[in-house]
DNA sequence: GAAACTTGTTTTAAGCTTAAAATAAATTCA
DNA sequence: TGAATTTATTTTAAGCTTAAAACAAGTTTC
């Protein structure tokens, strides 16, 4: 069979023909994959085992290395989801006795979040079981293999982070 | 300084000690955020430039690559998803014409769904956007760094598949 | 000090997501 | 055949999530 010569412009270089970023695209969705997979059975052990939510585990697991406390921005810039709804997720555990809120002594528009003894006590149980769960999810892998691993997905997120800097200004 | 020796029991097995699984959990956090990262930009993006929800590309997305359709059925397993979720999602597609949705002819119980033409052509203008948004996301990482990541990937998600179908048989 | 702004949080409306229960059609098998 | 099981989908209730608007307290600037 004849190859396909790429076209060039009068410059000597490759024609702005559409490109091609297939590669890319499936890299994307084999790393949504593997995040989807693992977070859906993380997620079904911890309400079978703890009754709890993801989120709700994500929130102490924040908190329970701060134990000073931290207000919701804090929070929210940490984990990533908007303001509003840690509003939500802290008044429910807030409410379950898992955490308690009081106004900040320096800035009294904000509010120190701290876990409560019984909530610290309860995380802690779930932790030790959880990186039981991500051990196993992972055991395939050589400590080569998730040092490489490691590397590259810092490496994939200051790329990300860049590309978003640069259009978000 | 002296090596720690691992405590044996009388079966010649390293002891039930509590063991560091924390190399694990920072390898999968790590992968959930760069998850995150680059799904809430591409959310971002799709809302700003074409005003519509993830959940709502990735269906099309499907949809696009089976010409024939899909059942509900097909389409959970494929976007691992829940079906009641799809039930709203489809409802909301068809009831703004970008799909159609047609009672199986083999089995009565069952629905095939398929992209309208409009649907489609609508779909195919966003795709070409959204390739070119995630090789962007991608784009510090070199041939060699993205084929190394694309590998550990895949057995990253053989080796969670693994011990998911271990757990729930 | 007042105006302009930034920052911390809440509210709202809409949509997404799940698990579990319900319904209905198809399949298996005794 | 008919009962038991499986499969396809919908419904329900609860919670998660977001963006955008609103509000309230702090900071900056003139």
């Amino acid at each position: 069979m004849d190859d396909q010569p790429i076209p060039l412009d009068a410059e000597t270089k490759a024609v702005e023909q559409p490109e091609d970023h297939r590669d890319e695209l499936r890299l994307w969705l084999r790393l949504l994959t593997c995040s989807t997979l693992i977070e859906g059975e993380v997620r079904r052990r911890l309400r079978e085992s703890f009754d709890v939510t993801l989120p709700r585990f994500d929130l102490m697991a924040q908190l329970d290395k701060a134990p000073d406390g931290m207000t919701l921005s804090d929070l929210s810039k940490r984990m990533m989801v908007s303001n509003g709804n840690l509003t939500g997720l802290v008044e429910r555990l807030a409410a379950s006795g898992h955490l308690d809120r009081q106004v900040s002594r320096t800035d009294r528009r904000a509010q120190v979040i701290r876990l409560t003894a019984a909530g610290r006590a309860e995380f802690r149980a779930m932790a030790a079981e959880h990186e039981g769960w991500i051990a196993e999810l992972f055991s395939d892998l050589s400590r080569k293999e998730q040092a490489d691993l490691m590397r590259l997905l810092a490496k994939t997120k200051l790329s990300a982070r860049r590309a978003i800097a640069g259009e978000t200004q």
